[in-house]
DNA sequence: TTGTATGCGTTATCAG
DNA sequence: CTGATAACGCATACAA
């Protein structure tokens, strides 16, 4: 039931080899000829057998996006957008969840390995640089997106953080938040540590003290920004403005606000970071910080196709997408 | 650099056979031979090669997910609980974007069968069933989800989709609206008629008119139903109540409606479907019916494993979850 | 319990 | 321009 070249040969009257060669399109067959193997393979329905091409050839057309949870409204929007270039350029994806989990991101990129993908895409864990070395050994294309190893060198793509971070604890103390509650990242992923920075830059800029009890950095995987806030409601609440280490951080935050009557912004102004509401008309106000998803997912496609035809202009894509301050109702 | 069997074999002293056969945990294999081996394995850091194992075997432990746009909320989640499923069973997932177009569907189950997936889990489209002869023919297991053929026999997860509507719109006229805008998918969706027979029959239970210009069915693809609800609003408000086809679809009203000024619930009660909310903590009390994603992911999985192995009890499983009401603010 | 031989469907090399 | 042949890495049937 199944066409194979060899049905098709067998069709033609042509050899395996030269119907390879026609549906490749290779340019040393004669017109004629591949017009009428490509009729024909059309007519039988072929469909090439990728695992076959991809065990003799060395290449899949296929990679591995691994990311935190795709159930996070970000990490879906990044994914949509690497499908979508991935699709144009003829590249299927996988999609494989490290749950914020060092362990379980090693164990998504053996799989990849497995598969035989041909470049990967990681939004790293960053608990350790285990990632890397596997990476590395294995000598396949990968770029990181989102957050960056300071000691090693790869592709990367970030977002200027700090800036961004500035920005957004400017417009709160802007708003007359002198004390803001930093509901940060953990410290080892790099992109909250710079956020951080930021935060406290602008402290400094506008000469409001900072106070480490003020910084809360956490796990950001589903559900523990709720759980966390319940209890922060609880015991204080000594600030009067949230800078959150995303929308959904944000999101998570505002719900427990909410459950305690406490209203946003007129008790507590909120900014939150990815500016999701970009890609999702979702009806809550949030300013946030805004960044280019579509762009760097983009980009990030086309830099590890690059990488995979060995087109790389550059040993090392090392490339930072500008941050903006979105203005709307939380704050 | 990569380890391949016959490295194992070179190192071990053992044949390629034998050491296949060991890491395939076969049972005619001596004890101390199979530790030997694995240890070997372990060691040389051996990855195996998918691509040759699936063109030998037949099976790829990958399955293929097509949804239309996992940029969605809905879809995301979906996808999220059907990688853990899978990955827990040792199958990767690729992620398909149809877009809610039947010609990017047939072409997402061509690239599937194309990388030699095992298996499909689809949302489809259902402009056409040309999508169920593509599979059929390829003799390939798929389960749908959501949406099913009358006319044609298959393996389908769905939800009491009559009853989610009839438990919608008699809540919106307990709370004492009258006219209700009916925010429906296309009614090529069996999903969206099957909600809208639910209306209807409320409609009729409570004694109350059915009218046709109430009921909008409209493309459910991104930021669609926020266009058509900004025209909505301009040209009339004659109605109270409205009951979307999905969380997202409401939001998307909703956000239009707040942009015009129009107060969720005071002046406009909405409903909505999906209870998305039941997997993010997003600020926004939306009253809807609850689907059990997790459940019905779990299940997808497990079928599509069982037609995989050939362990199926049934020759079609065809399952209904049930539906229910969430209040909460929004009506 | 282990080894030998074969083939999965394709691409690549080389000869004609 | 086309065809024969080998090889990719693994799993399977069969032989030992």
């Amino acid at each position: 039931m199944k066409i194979r070249l060899k049905d098709i040969a067998l069709k033609t009257g042509f050899s395996i080899n030269t119907v390879s060669r026609a549906l490749q399109n290779k340019d040393d067959i004669a017109k004629e000829t591949r017009v009428t193997i490509l009729n024909v393979a059309q007519e039988m329905g072929y469909i090439p057998n990728g695992l076959a091409s991809g065990l003799r050839s060395g290449l899949t057309r296929t990679i591995a996006v691994i990311l935190s949870d795709v159930a996070n409204p970000f990490f879906a929007i990044m994914t949509r957008f690497i499908e979508i270039s991935a699709r144009k350029n003829n590249y299927a994806v996988f999609v494989l969840n490290s749950g914020e989990n060092q362990e379980l991101e090693e164990q998504a990129i053996s799989i990849a390995m497995n598969k035989g993908v041909d470049g990967i895409i990681l939004f790293p864990v960053q608990e350790s640089n285990r990632s890397l070395i596997l990476l590395n050994q294995a000598k396949i294309p990968y770029v990181l997106i989102g957050r960056h190893f300071e000691e090693e060198r790869t592709d990367y793509l970030i977002t200027d953080d700090v800036n961004g971070g500035f920005l957004a604890t400017e417009h709160l103390l802007s708003k007359g938040s002198k004390q803001i509650l930093l509901l940060n990242g953990p410290s080892h992923l790099s992109c909250a540590r710079e956020r951080e920075e930021g935060y406290r830059r602008a402290l400094a800029a506008y000469g409001v003290d900072y106070k480490p009890e003020l910084v809360i950095r956490h796990e950001i995987t589903h559900g523990n920004t709720y759980s966390l806030m319940k209890q922060i409601i609880l015991n204080r609440c000594d600030f009067t403005g949230i800078f959150a280490f995303s929308d959904v951080v944000a999101w998570e935050a505002i719900y427990a606000l909410q459950e305690a009557g406490i209203q946003v912004p007129e008790q507590m102004k909120v900014v939150g970071y990815d500016n999701i509401q970009s890609q999702l008309y979702y009806p809550f106000p949030l300013t946030t910080i805004h960044i280019s998803k579509e762009n760097i997912a983009h980009r990030a496609v086309e830099i590890i196709l690059k990488k995979i035809k060995g087109e790389a202009e550059h040993e090392y894509y090392e490339e930072m997408f500008e941050t903006t301050l979105i203005v709307r109702a939380s704050c």
